[in-house]
DNA sequence: CTAGTCACTTTTTTT
DNA sequence: AAGTGACTAG
């Protein structure tokens, strides 16, 4: 029997121990989330619940899969047929068994982002949009705008004109490239990461049978990260839970850090409205950092705009101070980095040890310089094992396994033949799609290679074969192209496909391979890295982790907060929340890392960089600051003599950023402030009104926070 | 229509 | 420094 008292505090037991009905935690940085859900699961499990009616939703698969684990570590026996995973895993999982009533009678294929970008190249270019005008919106930027608009359910119109007004002329075109896009998925079977929730959505909304039977067999419903919710999510677990249902949703808004993606804050404020008596449960107490480094989290979180009632404490009141680190150039910062982690290594060892910056590419620097040491590292984040072109051609011929409408599929197959291209190869397609023999003898005759191709893929296809078989088909098969291709480094490339090859032997379902290579291309990854190493990872793929030291480099303007965002006031506040979650990784050393000059490509040069505004503003009790001298070693300067960096109060970010606080704008009528209540802060004194239809209202204990209207009740 | 050349920007973050 | 897209010759 597990002792829940003695192993939680009294709020985390609550929450583990309050099975029934709706319930929200509301919990900071390192106070034990993870735990109260992993107790929460025993709990349920003690009680006699059967495992397989608990559905835990997480943000990614490695964290359900960690949870699932440590559950089963603390029930000391396993925990058979629990459902866990992320929304788009479990959509894909009901989606899958219903695909004839979403309008896929033959199944249909999930597409990854540069899948997505192939298909909206094409339907721009079959609408003819964009020609010769060379500032037409790329086609990245036209699928970020079509999925945004998507997830946060707003119209491109009202999208363009509230975030990318310099392409509000193109609205409506782009409207109409946004139904091509729809209307071309669906005309060859493909969907995308959003069709996943939308569709599942649009099911659960029509199929009263389906979603009665997914009620009664999910009894039980657990959502981590709900701030990182969006919109249609927050919907796909009101259809599983009902109006009363016994969910358990657990977020910290101050860790809200993918409203890029469409997350929607309001969830967790609209919790209580969506469902009925929703029971609220605050986690404050920090069970992971020390004091020094709790320190300057909260004093990252007293610079936002919108005030956070987060002040966390701890009982670890000892602790060293955070460091700044100041290496002459983004070059030596490797070198010098690389000094910390070999110390910080043998202190702590490798798995304890992390470096988390702002965009996958600025490890690149660091990864050289481990590897040519040979310190071993895993890396989060950034480009995945399944985005290299070679893997995605030859998972291509396996999607015509398993689809053969799959246009896209076929483009990318069929492209390496001599003398194809996308037309060429849309137009075997064509044929082959409408079993047309004559005309694709036609096409076997002036490409030799296109018959191989064709037998095998039909071979295949006729046998139901699995992944590995197919892999082992088509390997052989695309070896001589990828010779041709990558000259140079074809043999590292080889090892990639048997490493695929490794990895589809776990499957045997075509289709769920190829899935979960969309949906967690790293799963087995990471099953191969070795032990001992330390971890390399960007801030978004660190979070719900925890390491004794962390590092975070390139804290300079530009890089982080990313210069997109500076003259964004939302974006860049969601920028200082991201250097939160970082800071809050570590337990007990923190180093921050600010570069005095960077190497900016186009310009051959290393300029001067000014380090973040989120650092500027920092008081500089708060960390010992060491610089790199030229002679290459690090001197720690004395607060002192340290003309400090002059707090941000000109600067770029932070001037736009002051522009829209309280105190630079006109100030709303006194008359019409008054008192208001919400579900969650209570009562509360309003300041002004901000935008359209949010109140920025200051909440006794909480802090300042700005609302949207309908969620506050007038006093 | 393809394949090669040339000129131009661009590097967030993830399912 | 790479990768995208426009342009052009075959």
């Amino acid at each position: 029997m597990i002792d829940f008292k003695s192993e939680l505090n009294p709020a985390q037991y609550e929450a583990a121990t309050n099975p029934h009905g709706p319930v929200l935690v509301i919990a900071g940085a390192g106070s034990g989330k993870t735990r109260t859900i992993v107790y929460r699961l025993a709990w349920l499990v003690e009680q006699g619940i059967p495992p397989e009616s608990i559905l835990l939703m997480t943000f990614t698969r490695k964290a359900a899969q960690e949870m699932l684990t440590r559950t089963e570590q603390i029930l000391g026996r396993p925990l058979h047929g629990t459902n866990g995973g992320t929304f788009h895993s479990f959509a894909f999982q009901i989606l899958r068994q219903n695909a004839a009533e979403i309008g896929f009678p033959n199944g249909f294929t999930l597409m990854d982002r540069s899948d997505c970008e192939d298909v909206m190249r094409e339907v721009k270019s079959n609408l003819g949009f964009g020609v010769k005008d060379r500032s037409y919106p790329k086609k990245a930027t036209l699928l970020d705008l079509v999925t945004k608009s998507r997830n946060k359910e707003v119209t491109i119109d009202y999208l363009l004109n509230s975030e990318a007004f310099h392409l509000a002329c193109y609205g409506n075109e782009m409207e109409q490239i946004a139904e091509g896009y729809a209307e071309y998925k669906k005309q060859h079977g493909l969907i995308d990461y959003d069709d996943l929730l939308f569709f599942l959505d649009e099911l659960l909304t029509k199929d009263e049978f389906l979603r009665n039977s997914l009620r009664s067999r999910f009894q039980y419903i657990m959502v981590d990260e709900y701030q990182d919710t969006n919109l249609v999510q927050a919907r796909i677990v009101q259809h599983l839970a009902g109006k009363n249902g016994n969910v358990m949703a657990v977020g910290d808004d101050a860790q809200s850090i993918y409203s890029f993606r469409g997350a929607d804050i309001t969830n967790i404020l609209k919790f209580p409205d969506i469902f009925s008596n929703v029971k609220i449960i605050r986690l404050e107490q920090n069970y992971r950092s020390t004091q020094p480094i709790l320190d300057i989290t909260n004093a990252i979180l007293d610079g936002a705009l919108t005030k956070f009632d987060k002040k966390l404490f701890t009982e670890k009141t000892w602790g060293k101070k955070p460091q700044l680190m100041i290496p002459l150039s983004d070059f030596s910062q490797s070198t010098r980095v690389l000094d910390r982690i070999i110390e910080l290594k043998k202190k702590h060892g490798p798995e304890e040890v992390a470096v988390l910056f702002r965009a996958g590419y600025q490890s690149y620097g660091l990864e050289v310089a481990l590897k040519r040491l040979g310190v071993g590292y895993k890396k989060y984040g950034g480009l995945k094992f399944n985005e290299a072109a070679h893997i995605k051609d030859v998972l291509s011929f396996l999607r015509l396994v398993s689809n053969p409408s799959d246009i896209i599929a076929w483009q990318r197959s069929l492209g390496h033949i001599k003398g194809v291209g996308p037309k060429t190869a849309q137009k075997i397609a064509n044929s082959v799609i409408a079993g047309d023999i004559e005309q694709i003898n036609k096409f076997c005759k002036k490409y030799s290679l296109l018959k191989d191709i064709l037998q095998d893929i039909d071979g295949l296809r006729g046998k139901k074969s699995s992944p590995a078989t197919c892999l082992e088909v088509v390997i052989p098969l695309y070896t001589p192209i990828l010779v041709a291709t990558y000259p140079d480094d074809y043999p590292r490339r080889e090892a990639g496909l048997d490493q695929l090859l490794q990895i589809a032997n776990n499957y045997r379902e075509l289709d769920n391979f190829l899935t979960d290579m969309c949906l967690d291309p790293d799963q087995h990854r990471e099953e191969e890295a070795q032990e001992n190493t330390i971890t390399l990872s960007t801030i978004h793929s660190a979070k719900g982790l925890e390491w004794n030291a962390v590092i975070i480099i390139d804290l300079v303007e530009d890089r982080f907060p990313s210069r997109k965002s500076m003259n964004k006031p939302l974006e860049y506040e969601e920028e200082r929340r991201l250097l939160y979650v970082a800071c809050t990784r570590a337990r007990e050393e923190l180093i921050l890392s600010a570069p005095a000059s960077i190497y900016r490509k186009g310009t051959d040069f290393t300029e001067a960089a000014v380090p973040s505004p989120f650092v500027r503003e920092l008081d500089n009790y708060l960390f010992d600051e060491i610089h790199e001298s030229y002679s290459g070693g690090m001197a720690e300067k004395r607060v002192a003599a340290v003309p400090s960096f002059s707090k941000p109060s000109s600067s770029r970010g932070s001037s736009s950023a002051t522009e829209s606080s309280s105190s630079g704008k006109k100030p709303t009528p006194p008359s019409k402030m008054g008192f208001c209540k919400h579900k969650i802060f209570g009562r509360g004194k309003i300041i002004e009104k901000v935008e359209p239809n949010k109140l920025r209202v200051n909440f006794p204990g909480f802090g300042p926070k700005v609302i949207v209207e309908d969620y506050l009740e007038i006093l």
